[in-house]
DNA sequence: ATTTTTAAATACCAATTGGTATTTAAAAAT
DNA sequence: ATTTTTAAATACCAATTGGTATTTAAAAAT
């Protein structure tokens, strides 16, 4: 019964929180069809196997969020407020990141760590490039002057990826949004004390 | 073939590191099998079933973490260097923390949140009383003068927390040590800000 | 109008899953 | 020395897993 439509992407974005909530191995071909509506022969005429979807679900879930920083960080051009724009975005789009699951780099890193290689190196990537995009923010506002010369970008990026995601861990276990917002309340204030003036 | 010894604790902590590697739905019967060298038989003459066991498992992995801390931090007498013990045990054990899976509360929060009600809340408890036990010490300082009035204690433990666990989560995913110590220095730095005089 | 193409549904499949009932054999109790 | 107990091994089990081969039917091409 062909609807030929862009039902590749319509299963990717049925099944990506699915994959984010209860992670490779927790979600099974029933989840999926569930999801979808779909039946197995339909998954399957799109995808090679489930690996192939898992690595397709991941790569939107993680996309989805990048994009919504990127796009804000661009707008902004005091590094000082590039760093800002990621406390305010998270703000506001918090409560829809729980509902997905939670932050899929958190999910699928301690997920896929030791078990799947090809979803952890995706992961990788993706946590990687996010710590370089805050270290070379920082870095150009000293170069620029506007953030003090004696910050440490490497220790900076980390601390601030830590926040984040400990504030999301925090929260979602213990069910409460105080634990989040109170750290973006701290990397907030670590922002004011590394800017110049 | 009865060798009637403490064979149910031999099975937990034969299994835990697996359960924290690979999760609940991850680690299988044969995978249990293959980790004790026994068969299922003998695994199900010990627990009801792979629910049961898996629960031990967790509170196997947590109980020996916080021994481990409760153990140095009830020497200090100084809250800041009750804070400080964190950091010092955790630069020495990481390692090994690392080779059994990483840190139990990271992993099964993530693994257990959507899927598995009895092992999170189990999860749940633990990091509850972890935090609570920072910030009563952060409280028990701003009592005794040794720690700065104007301190949030709640603020600090979500940092404190989130510190570790982030930097645990970077260092386990990017591959490198150099994430958690950078965090440990980051916390370290904090108490010293928060410490009187 | 008929044929070809192809997306999706159906009907299978072996292998593995967690779990149970039964048997074995060593140790403890008599 | 014999019986009883019991931990563990063995031999099953139904249900589910991911996956494949075949069929169906609608749309596109002729």
């Amino acid at each position: 019964m062909p609807k030929l439509e862009n039902s590749r992407q319509f299963i990717i974005e049925k099944t990506a929180p699915i994959f984010n909530k209860k992670g490779y191995e927790g979600t099974s071909l029933s989840d999926i069809k569930e999801a979808t509506g779909l039946t197995k022969g339909a998954v399957y005429c799109n995808f090679k196997d489930k690996k192939e979807l898992a690595i397709e679900a991941l790569n939107y879930n993680l996309k989805k969020l990048r994009s919504e920083f990127n796009k804000h960080v661009a707008t902004e051009k005091h590094p000082a407020e590039k760093l800002r724009a990621y406390v305010v975005i998270y703000q506001s789009i918090f409560d829809k990141v729980l509902f997905d699951g939670g932050c899929p780099i958190l999910n699928s890193a301690t997920d896929a760590d030791d078990t799947h290689p090809e979803l952890f190196s995706r992961v990788k990537v993706s946590l990687f490039e996010w710590r370089e995009s805050i270290v070379s923010i920082v870095e150009s506002g000293k170069n620029s002057s506007q953030i003090k010369r004696e910050t440490n970008a490497q220790d900076f990026a980390d601390a601030f990826i830590s926040l984040i995601e400990g504030g999301i861990l925090l929260s979602k276990t213990l069910n409460s949004k105080r634990h989040i917002e109170s750290n973006l309340k701290t990397i907030s204030r670590m922002i004011d004390e590394i800017k110049e003036n």
